[in-house]
DNA sequence: CCCCCTGTGTGATTTAAATCATAGTTTTTC
DNA sequence: GAAAAACTATGATTTAAATCACACAGGGGG
């Protein structure tokens, strides 16, 4: 049963594109379709990893949880991208969990089958590693800064990562935020009505919008008193 | 002229351990061997990538620095082990710094002739991935243990996992500790000197070792008050 | 239509950890 | 073999951000 959306997603889709329609059609026989509602889990950090997923329509949110409970999110995911892919790559559990943050559909492949996949289409795997790279190129980044930069500077870089991905308007709300940047909703919030003041960013409930990246940079690349 | 400790590092390395000793050959021609001294620099961070690397003998400090100066310490690498790939795989200048920490001996290879070498190598391709896969792992949970830990526990999370690579003896400075941890030498002091008070770990200058590892990783997991 | 929940906003207080300061001790260097 | 540098140590003080506490607005659901 062809399902052209589907079929779009995958071709779309960065670590596909260099598959012709055959090897599209092969691929998309071994995925499997699951929908969610808001807010339900896909994979709890800790299950068994049988499959890695790619994101049909809708949002991921994936997270791990300190040993304070606190929630930090790792990353949200759109049409076209992949997750839970550390896991399958490495066999063992999910390090994170995974949470629709939409009504969302994604396309599961089971890890043997993905792998065999891989194995036969070495375009596919070099795209796999090109993603990684990145996912790595940005984590480290993040580490650097939440290890040695100040909670104004940590949001102000994770707006301008965010709005690098998903343009100058941001569906998250300031608790969302504050997970992602690694500090609290209260400070968020202050920080971010600082921005509003000095005309820096827009927001209405859940959206926030930038006005002038530029000084959204400066802000986060150096201290305002140097 | 054949040089055969360093084809048993490649031999040896996690990532081309699938390979024969025809293809090692062939991967062993592509490379070119520099030398360094303790504390020089392999490359910058903002360099253009050419080459990526693989440890033959000595250590790699892979590194950034925050806005202030201050030096956060992604990995050390040892013999075997690959760094600088994050750039090569996404053509993008290093994201970190290269810097030797001991006498140090490097493989080194061109971008382009390894991307082509990954291409007609599709079991390198998947170990590439596996160990990208491996340190995307190790990133995130840095990532929740700074955004959401507490400077005690991130410490003795650093222990263990450094612990886990390299057995219970760590040749570590406070000042190497505190940069892995995002924090300061002298609270990474303070720490490590109640962990000598409790017995925990026992240490000399420049070498810590690790006498209790349940009682750390008791630590490391939750909130002593807990 | 009203209630409730979620998101935003702000003030007061606390606290973990950074910063500043000083010193002893071991290793390296000239 | 003396001097310098690197590492460890510890006390006092400051500070950024968390925590606690309360209030209000708007949107969605019953």
């Amino acid at each position: 049963m062809p399902d052209t959306a589907r079929d779009k997603i995958l071709k779309q889709s960065l670590i596909f594109s260099s598959l012709n329609a055959d090897e599209l059609a092969e691929l998309s026989a071994l995925a499997i379709e699951r929908r969610f509602q808001p807010d339900e889990f896909v994979f709890w950090e800790g299950d068994a990893p049988d499959y890695f997923y790619i994101v049909v329509e809708g949002r991921i949110k994936v997270l791990k949880y300190a040993s304070s409970g606190k929630e930090f999110i790792i990353a949200f995911f759109g049409p076209g991208e992949m997750f839970g892919e550390v896991a399958v790559f490495e066999n063992k559990p999910y390090p994170a969990s995974a949470q629709t943050a939409a009504a969302t559909r994604i396309l599961g492949i089971q890890k043997d089958k993905y792998l065999s996949f891989l194995a036969n289409h070495p375009r596919v795997a070099i795209s796999t590693i090109n993603v990684l790279g990145g996912r790595l190129r940005d984590a480290q980044n993040r580490l650097k800064d939440l290890a040695g930069e100040r909670v104004e500077q940590r949001l102000a870089r994770t707006l301008l990562m965010l709005s690098a991905k998903l343009g100058p308007t941001l569906p998250f709300t300031r608790q969302e935020l504050a997970d992602m940047a690694g500090t609290t909703t209260e400070t968020a919030i202050r920080i971010t009505s600082q921005l509003k003041e000095r005309e820096i960013i827009r927001s209405v409930r859940g959206k926030i919008t930038i006005l002038d990246a530029d000084k959204l940079r400066l802000l986060g690349e150096g201290p305002p008193q140097v």
